[in-house]
DNA sequence: ATGAAAGCGCTAACAC
DNA sequence: GTGTTAGCGCTTTCAT
């Protein structure tokens, strides 16, 4: 059987609740006994039931993380940097994948209230936003992750897609693109309709038109960006440089010009977002948009637990800022006459 | 404030006994009562506290996850599926990402345990088997992945990899390949001997001989495969082909030869291991023995929550059979008459 | 069919 | 400095 903080006081000759002020250091114990008890507690191999002390108020030490797809290297990542940091401060995660869909947002919610976590991390989708308002309603802190709701006071952490897509379309208009086509994920969500108001603001900042034509929207896969990218190349006025909105697309966009026989960049330029492990091992490897996934993960943490322990009284937005990653997979547009 | 049992008994004008049992569906209340219980329930919005169960002896309903990393396709996919199949079932999964690092795993246990998880899924490298040993000493319920130790009796899944080790080169044999290296992870693992064991099986099997020189060890890295891969192919007798243990060593095979200006497959051939995502995207696709990691997942939950239900009194070990899946990194040995 | 009460392991007044 | 005790929210005998 576990021992209990019964045992140890009973083996050490003291009283419960002085075993429980030596593990939690209050109150005043002499140094003798203190050594005594904290030997016991080692010989016998006692280990505090964090469930018992949670259910008199104090923390799990847990933390609910909601996002898309724990395979998806993107949050994958991410997710790795938020555990790590966890660890270091004393928290556990418990991961949860959504597919975004709302009903597994719920799911997952009520289940992390029942458990008690002290906290919850949403990489959420949802246009309405009434997972984060139930949340904040019963006073759970929570944090944003890759996911903007800026009329919601709420802790956050993402990168500034309007620069992304910003710096997404300027590097190919740069390299002497006109037609330059995107493909966006879900528009109702932020992050994407940023990428897309900094890709049309490129445009027009150049004097480019901005073509409804050449904006496409996919689900978040490489097979949904292998489609998109299929119908836009094979439309009358195909494009020759190609903005995904994640690295997935991206590669989808990558297969679709190979099936149709172009090389790459010559015949097309792609440029993806995110810069996660795939960017640098497809072939081109990816120009893309590097969120910095590591710092991502790890401001998340660090906002949400100066939340938990009562720290902060004001909530923060933490906006970093992408940097383009040039690589092979984007060159100069190659005049063919044709427009 | 969260309505408690006792605010819902109350205000239905019943005992707490009664709603705990309305809540576990067991005693006898009548349905009048039962139906009133539940619609206070809901009015309520009451939630059962987890904790205060599990402090009564029930269940945490979580499960605790090592594997070396989150971020790594691989395991990413595996505790995507395990996640699942464990949310189906009604439980949470705490991830812990060890870098094979014993003294994290001892750290993540220790916490795991004093926070009652009620099973604990391992992918441990310890040599010594101490780690599993003290968890099934302390009678919690443990499950294998994707790591072998069949002198414990434990429950497992895993797949055969003498089996895969064995497919890759027969199928490189079969090319009329004949001078084939291999990359292994660290050898002391069963998982990594057992391929490199299928390997020599099959080499040996067609009359060739096995070369230590042409096994060579390496962390688990994109960049530990092109290292290796680079110093086998700089060698006086570098190989024609390549077996690398994982798709990340892969990976870096494929890089080394890049670098070499070497075409593939034509002057190389590489054969990888798991099938992520990542074989499909490089280029050439990567031709690879594919773990089915979403049936391991589901397989390794099913296992330790019988185990956990105590449903179960015989251990389990689930060997499955990986699959050769041939892509674009291997062809027929090309005879350049240089041996 | 329902309720009273003990107890799970711990914390936090409060008393000595 | 140290101990007593009343909860925390729930489960579970055991009466009734």
């Amino acid at each position: 059987m576990k021992p209990t903080i019964y045992n140890v006081a009973s083996k050490a000759g003291v009283s419960i609740a002085t075993v429980s002020k030596v593990l939690n250091k209050t109150g005043r114990i002499s140094e003798g006994t203190r050594r005594r008890v904290v030997e016991v507690m080692e010989e016998m191999g006692y280990q505090p039931s964090v469930i018992a002390s949670a259910l008199t108020g104090k923390s799990t030490f847990t933390i609910g993380m909601l996002i898309p797809d724990l395979a998806n290297p993107f949050f994958a990542e991410v997710a790795r940097s938020a555990e790590d940091r966890g660890h270091e401060l004393g928290f556990n995660l418990v991961m949860c994948s959504t597919d975004n869909d709302p009903a597994k947002e719920v799911d997952y919610i009520s289940l992390l209230k029942q458990k008690s976590v002290d906290g919850i991390i949403l990489s959420t989708v949802t246009t309405n936003h009434s997972t984060v308002k139930d949340i904040l309603k019963l006073n759970i802190p929570v944090a944003l992750i890759a996911r903007d709701m800026p009329t919601l006071a709420v802790d956050t952490v993402i990168v500034d897609d309007f620069i992304g897509g910003y710096l997404a379309a300027e590097h190919l208009i740069e390299l002497g693109h006109r037609r330059i086509a995107v493909i966006a994920e879900d528009m109702n969500v932020m992050s994407s309709s940023e990428r897309v108001r900094g890709y049309r603001s490129a445009l027009e900042e150049n004097g480019l038109e901005y073509d409804d034509a050449l904006v496409k929207e996919s689900d978040f896969t490489i097979q949904g960006g292998k489609l998109k990218s299929g119908e836009l190349l094979d439309s009358i006025h195909s494009p020759t440089a190609i903005f995904a909105c994640n690295d997935l697309l991206a590669i989808g966009a990558i297969q679709a010009a190979r099936e149709r026989g172009m090389q790459l960049p010559r015949d097309l330029s792609v440029v993806g977002f995110d810069n996660t492990i795939l960017a640098s091992i497809v072939e081109p490897p990816l120009t893309t948009v590097a969120q910095p996934m590591r710092d991502m993960g790890r401001h998340v943490i660090d906002l949400l637990i100066q939340e938990i322990r009562g720290l902060k009284n004001q909530k923060q937005r933490i906006i970093l800022v992408p940097e383009l990653v040039v690589r092979g997979s984007t060159s100069k547009r190659v005049h063919t006459g044709n427009q």
